[in-house]
RNA sequence: GCCGGAGUAGCUCAGUGGCAGAGCAGCUCACUCGUAAUGAGCAGGUCAGGGGUUCAACUCCCCUCUCCGGCUCCA
């Protein structure tokens, strides 16, 4: 019987049964049937050489396609295993799947992996993808699946983990999964994969590491290696030259460069200190956060930095938390404080200072919190991951019917926000309750509820984080993409019925009754610090004018230019401009050179003519022209304009 | 915390058992310059820290610290 396919184009096409995806492909155009490395039928991925089951919604999946590139990573985990069980006998080999832009596979050979030993394993790829060996695809039963791996004790452990029914090929009685072959190589794998080894054009080893046994820092540490493999060798330099392009930006880097931050030893690891250049950067940064705030109808509190060990114990946060917290600081006998972790209670204690009325609420505290946390040695990273950070905390207590409003109102204050430092892109997921976590459970779906209706309503993008809660209530979490796609977690907002309890607050109501208000915890940088390094990445340091530490750079071309440079800082000072004048005796093209390796927004370069005329010489950071001889007035409402901070 | 790699001048790096090096930055002097590095000179070191092997250690071995890449974790 003839199978009816549904081409993307809308043709439906006949072919006789027993017709592979390769056939079908050949049919369509030879082309086509080279770049093919799968088809799909129906959304499922299947194999070049596999007859089709049936008839249905027909595609040719090409490596230039995200399902491709990901068949074609699968495909090189494999020849990376293939070529490990060649070169280590004895060899144990765990999981390895295609990630994000490459690929990985866990191993134990007894011993790491050297760089030598990479690439030997990469020079044995080359070897099985010259040779252009089948990927063979065959069924068995659990059985067969254990005798194939019979000395290979974690394809074992996975073999009788596997549900028959979670593999679900042919469920019922048929086989229980499959395998795929390729000369003495098996490994236990759903597929697809592409026809022959042949196929991977471009691959690359990068490095191998440590990884536990199933994610589970209890069990064994296996040796993963990491990998790339792409659909040409162009598409590989270009995800290289990507990579050097995150490197070129790393805040770390363009911290000491531009004199932002350092970590002095001294201080002890995830610890930093601002720079005056970055000390600017932040404070424009605080006082947009402040102008937010204030706009958006929220209130500035202050607390300490340390309090009685109790409150860490009303709020839970030494039951669920105690690891990360700093140890306790004995100051008196049987007398202990905590450095703090968070701000929340603190600003709960500010509520429950006196009694409050139904017509009161919502009270919106604020403060730009700092925060200890006793991050875990290998964690830190630069100012993305430090042990002390300062937030932009909130918290916000509200009436049960005020909280959908008041969501949405923290929604909208963080796409502001995020915004305006100029991040355009956003993906929300909403987090469910984890598996440690405190309160009804009908109190944690009804506030799942409101968050995700807010969501909806707002019409923002994003996925369900299964158990990722908060362990006192579920929230949302907004991540940007920068400027070279990478996704960063920044703001959070969050729904809280434990703490108003814990600490028994209450507001009256309209019936002159107690009733507990709910609170809301938002942080619209998140971690400042955290927040700049990522804002730092995604300019590359160049920031916009009204973020830059130095929006502009008066160059004298020689000393007797300096007089008149001072009075064009002075009249650039005047408008609230951050200006300097290069003081050195550095010839021009060298102060330039400094200046464009700072990233200055704006630099004007005052000569002779310049003196007589008042004008100067403009150059804007990005735009290799300079303009000569541009009147003071006109380069000064440019420049005002281009600095000018987002309106709030 | 775990696995691996690294740590030499402020920065980037050379130095594989025998006198501690370069470029940039810094300081001094000269030059006074019109859009990405003017020239000369000077100064700068507990070779991360501690222990060991050796006639001799930046170099080899052990421990600690810090950083880098992952794993795990991130209220």
């Amino acid at each position: 019987m003839d199978l009816e396919l549904l081409y993307p184009d809308g043709k439906v096409i006949s072919h006789p049964a027993g017709v592979t995806g390769a056939d079908v492909a050949a049919s369509i155009g030879p082309r086509l049937a080279a770049a093919a490395v799968a088809v799909a039928l129906d959304d499922q991925l299947l194999d070049l050489g596999r007859p089709l089951p049936a008839g249905g919604r027909f595609r040719v999946i090409t490596a230039q396609s995200d399902e491709g590139r990901h068949i074609l990573r699968h495909s090189a985990a494999h020849i990376l295993a293939q070529a490990v069980l060649s070169l280590f006998p004895g060899a144990q080999f765990g999981m390895g799947p295609a990630i994000e832009d490459g690929f990985y596979y866990d191993f134990d050979i007894g011993r790491p992996f050297t760089p030598e030993d990479l690439a030997a394993i990469e020079t044995r790829m080359h070897e099985i993808v010259a040779a252009d060996q089948p990927f063979e695809r065959v069924e068995v039963s659990q059985a067969e699946a254990r005798a194939l791996f019979a000395d290979q004790t974690l394809k074992l452990e996975i073999i009788d983990s596997v549900d028959a029914a979670e593999v679900g090929i042919d469920q019922a009685d048929g086989p229980w999964g499959t395998v795929y072959r390729n000369l003495e190589f098996i490994d236990l794998c759903r597929g697809p994969h592409v026809p022959a080894t042949g196929k991977l054009f471009a691959f690359k080893l990068l490095r191998s590491a440590g990884a536990y046994w199933r994610g589970d820092e209890k069990r064994q540490q296996l040796q993963r290696i990491y990998g790339t493999a792409w659909e040409s060798p162009k598409a590989m330099a270009d995800h290289l030259h990507r990579l050097e392009e995150a490197e070129r930006r790393d805040h770390r880097k363009l911290g000491a460069e531009l004199d932002l931050y350092s970590f002095p030893r001294e201080l002890g690891p995830g610890l930093a200190v601002w720079h005056p250049r970055g000390g600017m950067l932040r404070k424009v940064a605080e006082d947009h956060s402040r102008r937010m705030h204030e706009r958006y109808g929220f209130e500035f509190v202050y607390s300490p930095h340390l309090a009685r060990e109790l409150l860490w114990e009303i709020s839970g946060h030494l039951d669920y938390y105690a690891d990360n917290m700093f140890p306790r600081l004995e100051v008196d006998e049987d007398e202990f404080y905590r450095v703090k972790p968070m701000n929340c209670p603190f600003h709960i204690l500010i509520y429950r200072s006196r009694a409050r009325s139904y017509r009161e609420l919502p009270l919106r505290y604020s403060e730009l919190g700092s925060v200890y946390r006793q991050e875990r040695s290998g964690v830190l990273h630069g100012l993305l991951r430090v042990r002390g950070l300062t937030q932009d905390d909130s918290h916000t207590f509200c009436r049960p019917d005020q909280l959908a409003d008041e969501l949405a109102m923290h929604l909208e204050f963080v796409t502001k926000w995020l915004s305006d430092f100029g991040f355009a892109e956003f993906e929300a997921d909403l987090s469910t309750r984890p598996e440690k976590s405190v309160g009804p459970i009908d109190r944690w779906e009804e506030a799942e509820r409101a968050l995700e209706a807010t969501l909806k309503n707002v019409g923002l993008s994003y996925r369900i984080a299964e158990g990722e809660g908060a362990f006192y209530g579920p929230k949302i979490d907004i991540h940007v993409r920068d400027a070279i796609g990478r996704r960063w977690q920044c703001s959070t907002i969050q729904v809280d019925f434990n703490n108003p309890e814990r600490f028994g607050l209450s507001y009256v109501s309209t019936e002159n009754e107690p009733v507990v208000p709910y609170m809301i915890h938002c942080a619209k940088a998140g971690s400042l610090d955290r927040f700049l390094a990522v804002v730092i990445e995604h300019h590359a340091g160049a920031f916009p004018g009204w973020l830059a530490p130095v929006q502009v750079e008066v160059l004298p071309v020689a000393e007797r230019h300096l007089d008149y440079a001072e009075t064009v800082r002075d009249a650039l000072k005047e408008q609230g401009l951050r200006v300097e004048v290069d003081y050195s005796n550095d010839t021009l093209g060298e102060k330039i050179r400094r200046s464009l390796t700072q990233k200055r927004p704006f630099l004007a370069v005052v000569g002779d003519k310049d003196v007589e005329a008042n004008t100067v010489g403009m150059r804007r950071y990005g735009e290799d022209k300079d303009r000569r001889g541009v009147p003071l007035s006109e380069a000064m409402s440019e420049i005002i304009e281009s600095c000018r901070p987002p309106e709030v």
